[in-house]
DNA sequence: GCAAAATTATGACATACATCATATTTTTAG
DNA sequence: CTAAAAATATGATGTATGTCATAATTTTGC
């Protein structure tokens, strides 16, 4: 971990949420670190030592269970706070940050970033209606998996990330996953999202090019996260369930 | 919905975590109700018009795909806030909340709930450390869902649910549901629940007795959390994965 | 620039779990 | 108290997806 310093104080959730006249305790604290490829900027069951926010580059946060099966919960892009799952009764990260290519990130200590909740209220509300997104969204993956099969999971997957990385200008999506992460991130496996990507590119939903994905079906994509697709409707009596 | 009156200012999450002097104010706007088992305190898909709190009784929350998958999200008891899942940007409920007992209800409107927030800076940092902990949890489980088998994650449930409402006097778990509630929890069908119990109670890990349910091995439902388990374990060698 | 490591590719096979059907028992509502 | 509705019980059957094995290709580190 290289001490690096290049924030600029404006990017960031924290800066983007505290009082301008904040900024330079924010200035004072604050310390850049850069990091490589596969390097973990914290580990699930670390204790909590403070926050980070992503400058450059792309992490994704990610959760094991055993050594073999892990889950992706997020893919972090420049702006993104980090660390904020640690922040519970216990002060200890539930998830491992790993870098997926070079990042500069900052870090504040956490008893700073507790006096700078004390300090702006605005950005505590921030972060509690940040957290009540995050869980809303993580209920809502959490029924998908219960519920909806692997190809409905994928499409999801495939829209997030185009909703949230854009696209290049070639027009794929702007973020290069393996093959494996896309699995993690979607609860399965690499062998299957191997075959689902490739059903989906024979039906011409998407084109894969390498680690290139390009959406060519959206409205078709979206269709596949409704409930089924209903193999064949059997129930036809007007037995009406409530 | 009957209009009731017998909230005691003490036992809520709200009013344990606000200022003593803002007490009469919450008194003053308060609305109690009470409701039969089965109906609803408000539907996935309402706009959220203010937050609650349960007085007495049990709630399920619950968030639905399509009309037969269910996943229910959590179990609330007296005290517990509900309703905190519609806080986040768009102002609508991501889950129902449905009786499966009678209860009482107190009802806080949004504009002062939210007032509320901005006189006790306090209640907005625990509010938010509880999001935080719900996200923790959730996620938990979104791994779980994923990675656990159905044995693994009924363990779970069952251990969770002791934990959550303890024992009654006779000793088994102080809630009473439906084995579609418990499948629905545990993100399964009820059939799967209904063999995976059975399995369960010939292993003597649990006694069921209608739906009374008793814990006799905790210590081996424990277990079941655990990375399994292995059929066999196949990789002997000494590659070591990093 | 090359060896080692990681990723991608793909078929064969196993299985945990969902689905469906149907009967019985328990609970609920009028 | 009784009819209707809900919950429980249980076998038969299908399938989506995980597991395993192995090879080819791409990427990475020195």
């Amino acid at each position: 971990m290289k001490k690096y310093n290049d924030c600029d104080l404006k990017s960031c959730f924290l800066c983007r949420n505290s009082l301008a006249s904040w900024l330079p305790a924010i200035e004072g604290h604050k310390r850049n670190f850069i990091m490589r490829k596969g390097e973990a900027i914290f580990h699930e069951g670390d204790g909590v030592k403070g926050i980070y926010f992503l400058y450059k580059g792309t992490v994704k946060v990610h959760k094991r269970w055993g050594s073999e099966k892990e889950l992706i919960l997020s893919f972090a892009k420049p702006g993104d706070i980090i660390g904020y799952r640690g922040l519970g009764n216990e002060k200890v990260y539930p998830v491992t940050a790993t870098a997926i290519e070079p990042v500069t990130v900052c870090f504040i200590d956490l008893s700073f970033f507790e006096t700078t909740l004390e300090v702006n209220p605005r950005l505590t509300l921030s972060l509690m209606k940040f957290y009540a997104n995050e869980l809303q969204e993580a209920e809502r993956r959490m029924r998908n998996l219960a519920h909806m099969e692997v190809k409905g999971r994928l499409a999801e997957t495939l829209l997030h990330l185009r909703n949230r990385f854009g696209l290049a200008k070639e027009g794929y999506i702007d973020i290069l996953l393996t093959r494996q992460d896309i699995a993690s991130f979607t609860g399965t496996t690499y062998e299957t999202i191997f075959r689902v990507m490739n059903e989906m590119s024979e039906e011409k939903l998407i084109r894969v090019q390498g680690k290139k994905i390009f959406l060519l079906k959206e409205a078709k994509l979206e269709k596949l996260l409704d409930v089924k697709n209903l193999p064949q409707a059997r129930k036809e009596g007007p037995q009406k369930k409530k």
